[in-house]
DNA sequence: ACGCACATACTACATTTGTCGTATCAACCA
DNA sequence: TGGTTGATACGACAAATGTAGTATGTGCGT
């Protein structure tokens, strides 16, 4: 059950099915038209290597076309990609990433408030 | 001045040097021995690569010797890789990734008060 | 002067990723 | 029934990545 490895195009793909699914990989090169200009056989093979990976699953619909659908939830994908990019980049310290996204983004004052709520919760739900 | 693309194999030789420099192939090869176990003609090759992408300068020493040393500040490619993964993983979006971290990490009292100064912070520095 | 110990330079090769193109097949339409 | 349309399956191919091996030069010690 562990997420498998998605690479950059692939998480696009994926992000669109995350939206919505079940869709045919006509729909889905519908959608990705726009931000990426990719023919339809680019996303055709994109779908199937997320296939082989176990990123998604295919069944025939009642028309007798193959429709896509996400079989790893985005949560679990989001999970594993944090843990390594936090192991790459910040060699595990969550202080120091926490420390560099919070100084360079660009936060309302609600966002703050919710984050520092946030924080707070965190202490609260020590295992 | 723009922060090279520096593969994972390659951040890891990247450390090393971000770590002290300059250091010979034969020295980072050492360093790297005990947690990766890579050949030193490995060493060397990702040496190649990251001086070819402008990552890193060589220039030999009194012996004759090529030492490495970083071309570009660790804090650089830590911004380019961070605002890489804020893209892809997050869609650009700060807050869902501060608050991923937030709820994932075990931060300590400590660090909470920091980051809650720091998220106050930079309310302030608004530009 | 010879052979070892290093250092450097090249080459190699399987995988993964990004991007398609071609060959087929089935169904529908005029 | 032959052509057009969509769908699927496979093959292709270059660049990047991970991980070395081979060939060559060169000074040092004996």
């Amino acid at each position: 059950m562990s997420a498998p490895d998605i690479s950059e195009s692939e998480w696009t793909v994926m992000e669109v099915l995350w939206k919505r699914s079940p869709q045919t990989a006509s729909e889905v090169a519908a959608t990705l038209r726009r931000p990426t200009a990719w023919a339809l056989n680019t996303v055709r093979t994109l779908l199937s290597r997320l296939v082989e990976k176990g990123a998604l699953r295919a069944e025939e619909n009642a028309a007798g076309v193959r429709e896509f659908a996400p079989a790893v939830e985005r949560e679990a994908c989001v999970r594993a990609e944090s843990r390594d990019f936090l192991e790459r980049v910040f060699q595990g310290a969550a202080k120091p990433l926490l420390v560099h996204f919070a100084a360079n983004s660009n936060l309302t004052p609600d966002e703050v408030r919710e984050l520092k709520r946030l924080l707070d919760q965190s202490l609260k739900n020590k295992p």
